[in-house]
DNA sequence: ATGGTGGAGAATCCA
């Protein structure tokens, strides 16, 4: 008995649903978390998603852009979303399952879309870059986060995090130091969102942090298999009672290459 | 130093 958990920036749910249900049959989560899925609640393809083995679903999207929804095969305790910064944006959605699943325990899930903080790495003369830093702070100190990763349950944080940590998040290192996702002042941001709960980054359990891990590439690049100029945008982190029972991830790298592509691939992690 | 591509939804804005 396991559960597995996918997170994925789809990019546009509504003209992806191909490739969701593709992703679907390979990787076979009991819950999906997508992120940007650039659609109204009312818009929402629930009937497609229900067809497709995910009765419960749960929704937090606004017009045009941003977005996250989270899908499951078991029911929901509890749904909330987050706002953060004084914004209207859809930018998280966390949902409790009760115990009654592999783990034992209740399971919360929170999802996350962080902003991608525009181009200019300096909060001073960028208003995108200075709202990603005050939205990790504001996650960071966040009383409700804090007392999921640390309470009688499990839990885990998943999603865009638009954030490469590690020297091997990114194809390189130092060419990326200057760029947003990998500056130091954002790292240590998301070091101490991190810290907060302590979450685990489980995908590092799998794949060790000397080697490149990868689970975004441009669409501005003709070929993202050249010279895999990808970075670590994505994360699943567990709370450190559920992080020793990972047990598989898959990150679908494949999927880059699939029909009309989101610029992201799946992660699944499955526990238990 | 720049531009490269893609989605939303109606001109650009965003990634």
């Amino acid at each position: 008995m396991s559960l597995t958990v996918c997170t994925w920036n789809i990019n546009s749910v509504r003209i992806r649903l191909d490739i969701v249900r593709a992703a679907l049959e390979r990787l076979r989560p009991d819950v999906l978390c997508l992120q940007e899925t650039k659609c109204q609640d009312d818009k929402f393809p629930l009937n497609a998603i229900r067809d497709l083995g995910f009765p419960h679903i749960a929704l937090n999207g606004q017009k045009g852009w941003h977005g996250v929804a989270t899908f499951s095969k078991r029911p929901f305790a509890r749904i909330e979303k987050g706002a953060f910064c004084g914004k209207g944006d859809a930018r998280h959605i966390a949902v409790t399952l009760d115990g009654a699943h592999a783990l034992g325990k209740p399971l919360t899930i929170h999802n996350f879309y962080v902003p991608a903080g525009g181009d200019i790495p300096d909060p001073e003369l960028n208003p995108k870059f200075a709202h990603k830093l005050a939205f990790l702070d504001e996650v960071t100190a966040w009383p409700a986060l804090k007392a999921d990763a640390a309470g009688d349950g499990h839990a885990i944080v998943v999603g865009d995090l638009n954030i490469a940590p590690l020297e091997t998040d990114v194809w390189n290192h130092k060419q990326l130091l200057t760029v947003v996702s990998h500056t130091p002042v954002e790292v240590e941001r998301l070091g101490a969102f991190q810290a907060s709960g302590p979450w685990v980054d489980v995908m590092r359990r799998f794949v060790p942090p000397q080697e490149k891990l990868f689970t975004w590439w441009s669409y501005r690049s003709p070929d993202y298999t050249a010279n895999d100029r990808g970075r670590r945008l994505d994360h699943v982190w567990a709370s450190e009672s559920l992080a020793p029972s990972a047990s598989a991830m898959t990150v679908l790298k494949d999927a880059r290459g699939w029909d009309k592509p989101s610029d992201h691939v799946p992660v699944a992690m499955t526990f238990g």
